[in-house]
DNA sequence: CAAATTCTGAGGTACGTAAATCAAAAATCG
DNA sequence: CGATTTTTGATTTACGTACCTCAGAATTTG
């Protein structure tokens, strides 16, 4: 039923070795019989068995996932995520390996990358720091004819195939909204935890946030950003300082990571008089506070659908296949306490 | 490096056939002889090629899809789904196929069902009617070896062997969260929408909603029902009926289809001065009204993602392969205006 | 027109597994 | 013990593709 390159072979009126030359680009075949065979590749919807194919070749994936070595619960989980995808990629064909980088350090990153590069790779997935160098190591990737897929991170105006990640910018955007509503006909003012503005998700986040809270809730005043750095204990005093020092605090958007420290500070004040508390990243912290009434909402990017999503398109991309973009998509998933998985 | 079936006939001491005959369950081994192979095979960490091993079977799957013959937005995009991977299912060996039935037509189903059964397959989908016909129907199907998995409204305590749709409790709980919390401060009642309590998946969402507007929201009051058959006319008439009648809604959660009917009435009232509402499943008109300010929250479940996990599972359940709970998992997608994709 | 060059055909081997045959070995039985 | 049955081994073919070699045909070049 299916077409072979037997079927092709003979309907073109030519040998297999033939076929096989056309298709695999190799040299020594007139114009006028490639556009022979290639009419019969038409002609029968002949479209190439990639597992035989893979099987005959012996063929191999080979990908290098290159990861912050930050401890928080979000990378923790996404170093796992990739850690369980190396365990199912035996029978895949695909070879997995992390390489682990200083975080936020883009010299470092460069290095890593460029060191991919050298020993070859079929392609990487990278949490990106967005800074001109590392857009430039990968660039020489991709020249090298490496597939590379930005992961959590993108990376701005680059020449990565493929970002694997959430619209931050609709995140925050969503975040005001929310924030918004929750706090209709409640005065006070918005108080911003972020971890860096270094780190460009944080900085779409926080950019979607004010824009929204601006445009459509214009009563609701905002407070200098916090930055906190991700850390759970700096966290707890920034929030406890603040709220101490603004008692007129109705909301929290946490765009950052470290909630442990803001959930502590949260527990003191209890469940009534709280601000109403938008975070993101579910962990076992965020989650707890959801379904203890401490946070209202968690904004989430899920990272194991972010790794997997990575491989295939990974994949796809050494296959030279084009992805599926709404398969691709990575969405923002919104927690209440009613929906948590 | 990856050790294949002769590497175990080395390692066991045994000639390939008998291999063979263990990896295969085919007889004649004795069962030291069948214990030694099955050491080896842990001890290399033998896995089979999937890919060699159908290509030599020559297999393909074949799956069916069971889908009612329901024009609503919705049954459209998931039989365009459907249809999407059935184009991409060529270089997959697999062969999908769509069976229409008569909706909300247990009889029917269960007629379609069995001609499956008897022509043969190895998998079929089904958006399942909740009755005990069509569960008996199921256990046949899966008697005779075939897999089967609902999709997008499930068969309670049944034999399939997936579910591949939200949990429809959860999102009617969700909704209710929503809409109280959008209802903070504001008086008035809350009117629901929905398709027939026929169906389970609108029962459960009824259910999950009731129960979190009571417990959670004891404030807000409720009106009957208004079950409007998906019908965008009857929603439509309905809808109009009932805000003349109780001035005071102030909230309407659509948990079924027909939405167009709705918008169409929110539209005449205008964006001021219209109640807070939820509804279910992005389509075109909901879409348009999010962005319109028409509607609050759009509860979306993704018709791709379901068709392709259904997929998914089926070959997994063909090939005796566990499945990626993880992975399968279809999320309740929360859409505000803010993060629509 | 012959020589050099470029195409093309025929055939084989390989990938890892499935499935079959047939002979030989081992176990079991009476 | 021999006869019978059960196990096992050796070997082969096949799946669809890749890749290799070598000979011969067709074409171009001098």
């Amino acid at each position: 039923m299916k077409p072979t390159v037997h079927d092709i072979a003979r309907s073109a009126g030519v040998s297999l070795a033939t076929v096989d030359r056309v298709l695999n680009g190799r040299p020594g075949v007139r114009s006028v019989t490639r556009e022979k065979v290639e009419q019969a590749i038409v002609a029968l919807g002949y479209v190439r068995d990639l597992a035989a194919a893979n099987l005959a070749k012996g063929r191999t994936y080979s990908f290098c996932f290159v990861l912050p070595a930050n401890d928080n619960s979000f990378m923790i989980r996404l170093r796992e995520e990739v850690e369980d995808a190396i365990r199912r990629s035996a029978p895949e064909r695909a070879r997995i390996e992390i390489v682990e980088v200083p975080a936020f350090d883009a010299a470092a990153l460069v290095t890593a990358l460029d060191a991919i590069r050298d020993q070859g790779a079929d392609g990487v997935a990278l949490v990106a720091v967005d800074a001109p160098e590392v857009r430039a190591a990968v660039e020489r990737l991709t020249q090298a004819g490496i597939a590379v897929v930005t992961l959590v991170s993108d990376l701005g105006a680059s020449s990565r195939d493929h970002y694997a990640g959430i619209d931050n910018s609709a995140a925050g955007r969503t975040a005001a909204n929310l924030m918004g509503r929750f706090l209709s006909k409640v005065d006070g003012r918005v108080a911003i935890l972020a971890g860096s503005m270094l780190v460009r998700d944080h900085r779409e986040r926080l950019e979607g946030f004010l824009s929204v809270l601006g445009e459509e809730f214009p009563r609701v005043a905002i407070l200098p950003v916090i930055e906190a750095r991700d850390d759970p204990a700096l966290v707890e005093t920034m929030v406890r300082e603040a709220l101490r020092r603004h008692p007129d605090i109705a909301g929290i958007y946490s765009l950052g990571a470290g909630n442990r420290g803001l959930i502590r500070v949260l527990k003191e004040k209890g469940t009534a008089s709280r601000p109403v508390v938008i975070a993101h990243e579910l962990t076992a912290s965020t989650r707890e506070a959801l379904q203890g009434d401490l946070i209202d909402a968690v904004l989430n990017q899920d990272p194991g659908h972010e790794v997997r999503s990575a491989i295939r398109v990974l994949k796809a991309k050494a296959d030279g296949l084009p992805v599926l973009a709404a398969q691709e998509r990575i969405r923002i998933d919104i927690f209440l306490k009613d929906n948590l998985p």
